[in-house]
DNA sequence: CGATCCGGCGCC
DNA sequence: AAAGGGCGCCGGATCG
């Protein structure tokens, strides 16, 4: 068992510590600390123990500022976030603040507004001379909210599952931290030499590059007027109706069924414009600095517990600007990407044992086409990927029918959890992360459609079947996103004391950077992890959750 | 004028 | 060929 430390901050460098018993109950007097980086690197070097703090999104980069990196911790903000959501409470206040407040029945205090993005170097002493707030709740507050939490999580239906969950979510917070001020590698370089390749040569006043100028006034010719934004979906239209061509939008596809000689000149512009404003020299030099970009990552910030950023949009990065990130000199990425997971996860959750067995192979679609399809696996991919989105129409459908015939489990437990959200239900996944409730209204009789309040109304029906696919959805995402933070936390245990940093996590995706010379074993961890999250989530399941690794000097270059 | 919505598209 | 889950971010359009 794990030496057990409650851990609170007093903003001002020191706090407190309280040794805990296994059950949350204070094991003696409580320890004030006037510094706790000091103090916490001290126990690091010790006994190791599991810090219980509030919420390590705040404290933790404190420490790692002070050079101080912790083995595990219990978050509570986040787990009081999957446990309300696991008791239907989604929404309510989630800090320690407000899990102290329904504990002892006082009035519940909002959570504090979450804070904007900041790219670094813009607006960044704002935070340290913010004026403290009113003090927080105590040690005491702490211990009791966490003893708590312990109790509901023995109540859940999979204790040991939630468990879990929790130290997967608790790991999480401490490996963004931890990404977050390694920062990825990127060479501003290579970054403009792959902007100028596209783009053409920037224009000296800010205004677009060439390439973008140029193809402005094709498109303008190719219409027969002086100009048109095509950066502007309302001009595109009226442009393209002036031409006597009636569009419903100006997406890609749609334009892409279009005979005209202006099309091609749009979608290449809109290709070009994005990256220029998305991922061009603004961006650099907004959040590249020092040779690193160092987004902030946000764990739990999805529903279904997958990642986001806050700034920087880390999670988007166009596969031709990862040609800018670079390794250090000497030193290698290794990239692991966990293919064709949501199916295989499907796979291991359903109990399908037809299911699973396609999932014991290498590449399940093709096994799924052997099996099921007459060989045919783009087919198997498209039934596949219907009935985890929900797609009702098109070529999917007969292949529908096939995968419900020939893998009943499987398909039926996707099914009831789109039953489960159409008709006002709540969904989990594999661990025990709970859907959010849908719109006030739906599955209950409280919602007019004010057109025709006679008949059935299309809006609800519409708005029903949306619930659907997204509960659908979530089973398989969500637990997906189980899989993947379980295996970055067991990585991150094993890449500790050596010099390999984990830089990237993307969903089902993950960058370690490391010695060249230690790139071999950085891999053995990688597949080594991934096997025990598969051991951890699913047991002795048939399922394999192979990895694609590359180990690589340019990102870009990952298969 | 700023705040917010929306269309569109990048990633998974 | 057709259109279905989750996000973040951009610029333009619109609201207050």
């Amino acid at each position: 068992m794990f030496v057990l430390v409650a851990v609170l901050s007093d903003e001002r460098g020191g706090g407190v510590l309280q040794p805990l018993d296994p059950a949350g109950a204070p094991l003696g007097r409580a320890e004030p600390v006037v510094n706790l980086p000091a103090v916490v690197a001290a126990r690091e070097r010790t006994d190791k123990p599991r810090w219980v703090w509030a919420s390590g999104a705040a404290l933790y980069p404190t420490l790692l500022r002070a050079g101080v990196v912790v083995q595990r911790c219990h978050d509570v903000e986040l787990t009081e976030a999957l446990l309300l959501g696991y008791a239907g409470r989604w929404g309510e206040p989630r800090a320690l603040a407000a899990a102290w407040a329904r504990l002892t029945g006082a009035p519940v205090p909002a959570d504090p507004p979450p804070r904007v993005a900041t790219p670094p170097g813009a607006g960044q002493t704002a935070l340290f001379d913010a004026v403290p707030g009113p003090p927080g709740p105590g040690i005491t507050a702490l211990t009791r909210v966490y003893a708590d939490q312990l109790c509901r999580v023995a109540i859940t239906g999979d204790p040991g599952r939630f468990r879990l969950l929790v130290a997967a979510e608790s790991a999480g917070a401490l490996v963004a931290a931890e990404m977050g001020a390694a920062g990825l590698p990127w060479r501003a370089d290579v970054h403009d030499a792959v902007l100028a390749d596209l783009l053409g040569e920037p224009s000296p006043v800010g205004g677009p590059p060439r390439r973008l100028v140029e193809l402005a006034g094709l498109i303008a010719a190719a219409f027969g007027v002086r100009q048109v934004h095509a950066d502007s979906p309302a001009e595109l239209l009226k442009a393209f109706a002036r031409v006597g061509v009636e569009l419903p939008n100006t997406r890609a596809w749609v334009l892409r069924a279009v005979d005209h000689p202006a099309v091609p000149l749009v979608l290449e512009y809109k290709e070009l414009y994005r990256i220029w404003t998305a991922h061009g020299r603004a961006w650099r030099e907004a959040w590249v600095r020092d040779g690193r970009f160092r987004p902030e990552y946000v764990p739990g910030a999805v529903v279904s517990g997958r990642w986001a950023t806050r700034g920087g949009g880390a999670l988007q990065i166009p596969k031709v600007i990862r040609r800018a990130v670079v390794a250090d000199p000497g030193w290698r990425f290794v990239v692991a990407d966990a293919g064709q997971l949501e199916p295989r996860v499907l796979a291991a959750v359903s109990g399908d044992v037809r299911f699973a067995a396609a999932g014991a192979t290498g590449d399940l679609y093709a096994a799924l086409a052997r099996d099921a399809f007459g060989g045919d696996r783009a087919r198997a991919k498209l039934a596949l990927l219907g009935a985890m989105y929900g797609q009702t129409g098109g070529a999917a459908v007969p292949a529908l029918a096939v995968l419900r015939r020939s893998y009943p489990t499987a398909f039926g437990y996707v099914e009831a959890a789109a039953r489960t959200g159409e008709t006002g239900g709540l969904v989990r996944s594999w661990l025990g992360r709970t859907c959010p409730p849908g719109t006030a209204g739906l599955g209950d009789d409280g919602q007019v459609d004010p057109d025709e309040p006679g008949e059935v109304q299309p809006s609800r029906a519409r708005a029903i079947r949306s619930r659907g696919r997204f509960t659908r959805n979530f089973v398989v995402q969500a637990s997906a996103a189980e899989w993947a933070s379980t295996l970055l936390a067991v990585l991150r245990g094993e890449l500790a004391g050596t010099r390999a940093e984990l830089v990237f996590f993307q969903h089902d995706e993950v960058i370690v950077h490391c010695p060249a010379a230690q790139a071999g074993q950085v891999a053995e961890a990688v597949e080594w992890a991934g096997r025990r999250a598969t051991a951890l989530l699913f047991g002795d399941t048939p399922v394999r959750f192979p990895l694609d690794l590359s180990v690589v000097e340019c990102y870009a270059d990952a298969t």
